[in-house]
DNA sequence: CTGGTGATGCAC
DNA sequence: TGCATCACCAGG
């Protein structure tokens, strides 16, 4: 039989490490489009922001490593999980290589809009804290199709550098 | 529009 | 040790 190949061509494989190790912008405008995989999901992502790791006074690294930002300083390609008012949990990927930090949020993916809600829907917890994504699992990234363009705003919802037209929405035809 | 919710990080 | 801050959501 087939022994050679366990997986069959064209199966959800994880994007590699090298893609996340690049600046945040670039990250976010590529992550539109690819597949969230995890809890039974695979849904292209359609809203992401970037956190840049130097002069963004809107990103939690600007302050530098603490224990919650580790991950931020220290990977490439994990999961940054934190809670926001008490009650939400955000999903972040962190990118450029170790020692420089910067992240992108995940605010929508096709069928759930909103980082709350998109956690909740993947079952992401603060255990998904560090969680490698490039490595079949839980939880990861796999490739998807690029959105036919993309529209660039202001991030949602920050106090700091409102006016900085860090965040991207996917949009089909 | 507002309230709910709790970890974080910094001032003291 | 306290408390302002915070990248949100559901309900009026």
């Amino acid at each position: 039989m087939e022994q050679s190949l366990p997986r069959a061509p064209g199966a959800d494989d994880p994007l590699p490490r090298s893609f996340y190790r690049r600046d945040p912008v670039t990250v976010a405008r590529e992550l539109l489009g690819q597949r969230l995989i995890g809890a039974g999901r695979r849904s292209r992502i359609t809203e992401v922001e970037a956190y840049l790791g130097t002069g963004d006074p809107a990103a939690h690294s600007y302050r530098g490593l603490t224990p919650r930002t580790r991950v931020i300083f220290e990977t490439t390609g994990h999961a940054y999980v934190y809670l926001i008012y008490g009650m939400h949990l955000c999903l972040n990927v962190t990118c450029e290589p170790p020692g420089t930090p910067g992240c992108v949020l995940i605010r929508s993916v096709e069928d759930v809009t909103g980082p709350g809600r998109l956690t909740k829907a993947y079952g992401i917890t603060r255990d998904h804290y560090g969680t490698d994504l490039t490595q079949t699992g839980p939880l990861y990234i796999a490739p998807g199709p690029a959105p036919a363009r993309i529209e660039v705003t202001p991030r949602i919802g920050i106090r700091h550098a409102a006016d900085r037209l860090l965040r991207f929405v996917g949009l089909d035809a």
